[in-house]
RNA sequence: GCCCAGGUAGCUCAGUUGGUAGAGCAGAGGACUGAAAAUCCUCGUGUCGGCGGUUCGAUUCCGUCCCUGGGCA
């Protein structure tokens, strides 16, 4: 098997551009590994490929999700893998680096979600001290977990405990087969975050500009309001604005804020992920032309 | 000109019944095993507006001056 082409990078460093010249220079398809262009609706908020740029080359993975139903890392790491299979020259593009673990790596094998088993345990979390008793109870089953996820840490708390509890077995114990890996070609885009910072709040501004708080409000009617991608950034707060607790402006603030910090995480992920080619993000041509190369190389 | 209310970390502010101060945000670094655009961890010395006074000691009390709001003229 070829190694996949991978474009990374953090949020608005030109990862989508770069893909689809990629994908038409070679011959490629789009596959996308972003956790909220997979949700059918939630296009400006998530700066989904226009319907022009998925006319130019196949693009794969986006909109496959309402907004009630459940989806999450495995399923995406299974049907990635499906998809790139049946793919000749697979793109993938994204920044939902977890979902790229799960499709290359694989997640380890272990019990998957448990709603009943989840209600139980959030209903323990609201208890005065929930969360601290939730940590202890998983520190007293599997220490090794006790130690590495912090109290406060609600979701890996949670999920270590819902493994415990459907299998008897501690998470921590649970092991990835790393031998298993897909071969990759992994591109990343570096912008200092001096220049990225600016085009990132231009960005959001763009996104409120051209309806994001009316793609949410129909969305609101369409899907309850819990549902997991109104809880990401800009939807989040553009809900708040539908329901009249933000001002417009206050939710572009918060959008800005919160789209940073995301580029921030994406960038601490990436310099941990070794065999990372990085490019320059501020040169789009320089970029290409470098990408082309390193494929060309590497495959 | 007079009367209020303020002037404390890059920003918004808390606080010190007098013993040189701390939150949130920003910023920096990090984690990441089915919620991942999620969730979380670590990092805080700044003439506490200026100058005097009282005091062993003032950012805290007093005086005065400057600045910013708001009100009255």
């Amino acid at each position: 098997m070829k190694p996949l082409v991978v474009i990374a990078g953090p949020t608005g460093s030109g990862k989508s551009e770069l893909a689809l010249r990629l994908a038409q220079h070679l011959g490629g398809e789009i596959v996308n590994y972003d956790s909220v262009q997979i949700y059918r609706g939630f296009d400006i908020g998530s700066a989904k490929p226009s319907r022009e740029q998925r006319a130019l080359v196949p693009h794969h993975l986006f909109d496959i999700v309402d907004a009630g139903e459940e989806f999450n890392a495995a399923d995406y790491g299974r049907l990635a893998r499906e998809t790139c299979a049946l793919i000749d020259t697979p793109i993938l593009a994204g920044g939902t680096f977890f979902y790229l673990r799960a499709l290359l790596s694989g997640l380890p094998e272990m019990p998957g979600r448990d709603e009943a088993v989840r209600a139980r345990i959030r209903a323990l979390s609201h208890k005065p001290r929930g969360p601290e008793r939730l940590h202890r109870w998983l520190s007293r089953v599997d220490p090794v977990s006790g130690r590495k996820i912090a109290a406060a840490d609600r979701h890996r708390v949670e999920r270590a405990l819902e493994v415990w509890i459907t299998s008897g077995s501690p998470i921590s114990s649970c092991e990835r087969d790393t031998a298993d890996e897909l071969p990759s070609v992994k591109l990343a885009l570096h912008v200092d975050r001096k220049t990225l910072g600016p085009i990132l709040d231009a960005r959001v501004a763009a996104m409120f500009r051209a309806g994001l708080i009316e793609e949410t409000r129909a969305l609101l009617e369409r899907f309850p309001p819990t549902a997991r991608p109104f809880g990401t950034i800009g939807y989040r707060e553009a809900a708040a604005v539908v329901r009249g607790e933000l001002s417009v402006e206050d939710a572009v603030g918060e959008t800005r804020r919160r789209t940073r910090a995301y580029a921030k995480r994406q960038m601490t992920w990436l310099r941990s992920e070794r065999n990372v080619h990085w490019l320059d993000g501020t040169d789009r041509e320089l970029a290409f032309a470098a990408a082309l190369r390193i494929i060309e190389v590497e495959r």
